[in-house]
DNA sequence: AGCACGCCGACT
DNA sequence: GTCGGCGTGCTC
């Protein structure tokens, strides 16, 4: 509460889960310090936290207090940069608080803590530290102390976690804040007790390395990368608003027309920004453009430490750099006066950041070139369904490059029918195209997206399957370490010989993986050199080379692997590609999982035959129909836009379209006597008030505490943009009485609220 | 989120 | 008795 009167009132955006924004009285002598954007340090509640100034206000309730300090000269973000960042924080039901701290460099914010001190006279007292606003990355690591004896009264959380501790030695905070949903009062009494101590530490940075880059020259566009390009240059000249979906075959040079149509943008005094999908992806594509332009070019992506990323960022905000390459994040780059955003293979679900402010960038890249004018363009070989139904619609311009450079055919395809013949792994088809293939001297990829050699083990005797205790998934039997290993956690047993419940020798090995598959490779084609490519084979450094290496030198003729053969790498001596089962992707309990099949797939094809040879792709699949149909199939889906912003369980459901999940957690029976609804006779009401788009997943095994509150509020933050949403939920507030997590898909396409 | 308050059950 | 677990409410 203020004593004078602050004569200045300014609203405050706070980086927590807080669906307000709040008033401040700014002290006369901080006024001609504050504009908007700057970060201010106020009082919050017994704390002390950086928020963001977001505007004026003429007047306000009277219950204000005033802020502390002004912690930067100059403004953070722009009104510009804000409208936006406003926008998007409607858009994905998130608080703009939350969504500021994500678009600016991280680790710059001052915090205060309340922290137990022993005073001189062996009292406790509460001491308030103020934390943060560096710019290199600091993180607090505990350290059980050894040999003290454990007090009897530790229980619970904290006697889990100090087992931990003495187990590991030393652990980062927020690992433990992450797996054993440790707090603060945890840490602290542990502190207390004498049991550990903690120390903060800088996190390494990685050097920065300078390299030379030779000067190269705009290349020679073939006709169709010319009409793109020239489509571009008609659409920049206009400086506005205009997207395009790039649609080029894979070696189709896509990436020549970006660096051209950046060079005119260049030209015209506007800048250029370049998403990339994956870290791996950005040090060719940067040194393809430092040696195409002399202008200055930031990087930001998240194998940057915080300080090397504020640094990149400083130099964009100072403009000393027309151009930005980076990841999703980078799509918040303070960038002024774009002229062109480019969305790099904008198929790539690595677009979507799936924690803490949910988005994805190749929605949001739309967006934000709407607000700067610009030029955007979307550039795929398999671009998503979404896509293409904008450009059906005519909301989206179309350039395609339908023929590889240097006019390379296209492989053709076949697909091949393995119903009936379920125990086989390769077709005589493919048997034969193989042997072909070997005779003429051509190389094989085979492709299937399953590690290990089993899928699973189940007993013929009891029908126990086993399972990994943490994750409840199916374990996968793995020959050469004879274990069974769980692929999310990593958890693993020895193989057994009988069935662990029933002692039955029955046990069968059922299902097969690229271990599996590059045995009975080597058993069909004895005289063929044989490799394999998967996480399990490319651990360690120089893994993925060593096996690239072969390939290209010819010193492999069959090449066994999962997706990781159908990114980035380019294998000229490949004539044939074998699909194992492309089923293993298609039955993924996800409403794009045909989509993606049909992505995938084409990349695997996309890397075959780029030498003189054609090539030849084979598909084997239980559902040739559905395969066929993939695209359609996925159609089906395409006028709904459906994009999911909070994640919680991706899987044993089947496909479908969704407007809102809600996820129960302990839907107990006292509880629902109480008159809350049980989860069922919900689904059933949301089933029919929303049109069938609704499913419910559940229950979830997260911590109560976390449930609530969090997700309540999302639910509930700003909905008036979606009446509809917000007259859905509004019916079943105050209903569910237990713990509930909804998760909301957006089925409007940002395209449709510009 | 983080912090305080207030209510219950199992130990010095 | 009182310590610690956890549910609830609040932050201009």
């Amino acid at each position: 509460m203020t004593e004078h009167h602050a004569l200045k009132i300014i609203e405050v955006a706070v980086p927590l889960p807080l669906d307000a924004t709040f008033h401040y009285g700014v002290p006369p002598e901080l006024v001609c310090r504050m504009k908007t954007g700057v970060r201010v340090l106020i009082p919050f509640g017994r704390r002390k936290i950086t928020g963001y100034m977001i505007g004026n206000v003429p007047e306000s309730a009277e219950k204000i207090r005033d802020i502390i300090d002004v912690l930067d000269e100059e403004p953070l973000f722009t009104e510009k940069e804000l409208d936006f960042l406003r926008w998007s924080a409607g858009y994905y039901f998130h608080p703009l608080g939350e969504v500021i701290k994500a678009a600016l460099p991280a680790g710059i914010n001052l915090a205060s803590r309340t922290r137990s001190v022993e005073t001189a006279d062996g009292t406790l007292s509460r001491e308030e530290v103020l934390k943060g606003g560096r710019t290199v990355k600091r993180e607090t690591f505990y350290r059980a102390l050894p040999d003290v004896e454990l007090p009897v009264n530790l229980r619970g959380k904290g006697l889990r976690l100090l087992e931990y501790l003495r187990r590991v030695d030393e652990a980062p905070a927020g690992l433990l804040r992450r797996e054993f949903a440790a707090t603060t009062a945890n840490f602290h009494r542990l502190q207390e007790l004498g049991l550990v101590e903690f120390s903060e530490r800088e996190i390494y940075r990685d050097p920065f390395r300078e390299e030379v880059f030779t000067h190269d020259a705009p290349l020679v566009l073939n006709f169709h990368q010319a009409a793109a390009l020239e489509q571009l240059t008609a659409a920049g000249i206009k400086e506005q608003f205009a997207p395009f979906l790039l649609h080029g075959v894979t070696g189709s040079g896509k990436t020549e027309v970006y660096l051209q149509a950046i060079a005119q943008v260049l030209e015209r005094g506007r800048t250029a920004l370049v998403l990339v999908p994956e870290i791996a992806l950005t040090p060719q594509l940067v040194r393809r453009f430092k040696s195409r332009f002399r202008c200055g070019i930031a990087v930001l992506h998240s194998g940057l430490s915080d300080g090397e990323r504020y640094d990149e960022w400083r130099r964009i905000r100072r403009r000393e750099v027309s151009i930005v390459i980076g990841a999703r994040s980078a799509l918040f780059a303070p960038l002024s006066h774009m002229g062109i955003i480019v969305v790099d293979e904008e198929h790539e679900s690595s677009y979507k950041q799936s924690e803490g402010f949910h988005y994805n960038a190749r929605d949001l890249a739309l967006v934000r070139g709407k607000m700067e004018g610009a030029v955007v363009v979307l550039g795929s070989a398999t671009p998503l369904v979404t896509t293409y139904h904008a450009v059906q619609q005519g909301k989206i311009g179309y350039l395609q490059l339908p023929e590889r450079v240097r006019n390379l055919p296209m492989p053709g395809t076949e697909l091949l029918d393995a119903r009936g013949r379920k125990g086989a792994t390769f077709l005589p088809e493919l048997i034969k195209a193989i042997g072909d293939n070997l005779a003429a001297g051509g190389q094989t990829l085979l492709f299937l997206n399953r590690r290990g050699f089993a899928t699973y083990l189940v007993c013929e005797e009891c029908g126990t399957v086993l399972s990994c205790p943490n994750c409840s998934v199916t374990l996968t039997y793995h020959r050469r370490r004879e274990r069974h290993f769980c692929h999310y956690c990593d958890y693993s047993i020895p193989a057994p010989s009988v069935c662990p419940k029933c002692d039955s020798q029955s046990i069968a090995l059922l299902g097969r993986g690229t271990e599996r598959v590059e045995e009975e490779v080597r058993e069909i084609y004895v005289d063929a050199r044989i490799g394999r490519m998967d996480r399990d084979t490319t651990t360690g450094r120089g893994g993925h080379a060593r096996v690239l290496k072969g390939l290209e030198n010819g010193t492999i003729d069959i090449l066994v692997g999962t997706q990781m053969i159908a990114k980035g790498h380019d294998f000229p001596g490949v004539t044939l590609v074998g699909v194992i089962s492309a089923d293993a992707t298609l039955n993924i309990p996800d409403f794009r999982s045909s989509e993606r099949t049909y992505q995938l797939i084409s990349q695997v094809m996309g890397r075959a035959g780029r030498g003189d040879a054609p090539g030849r792709v084979l598909i084997q699949t239980l559902n040739p129909e559905h395969y066929a149909i993939t695209r359609a199939v996925a159609h089906d889906f395409a006028g709904f836009y459906g994009d999911e912003i909070i994640f919680r369980r991706e899987t044993g459901y089947p496909p479908f379209a969704y407007l809102a999940v809600l996820v129960f957690s302990g839907n107990s029976a006292p509880e629902v006597e109480k008159g809350a609804t049980t989860a069922a006779a919900l689904l059933h009401r949301l089933k029919r008030e929303a049109k069938s788009r609704v499913e419910i997943l559940g229950p979830v095994s997260s911590p109560l505490a976390m449930i609530r509150g969090r997700y309540r509020r999302q639910i509930l933050l700003k909905s008036g943009q979606r009446p509809e949403l917000h007259r859905m939920i509004a019916r079943f507030r105050g209903q569910v009485k237990l713990p509930a997590v909804v998760r909301i898909a957006i089925d409007i396409d940002p395209l449709d609220m510009l």
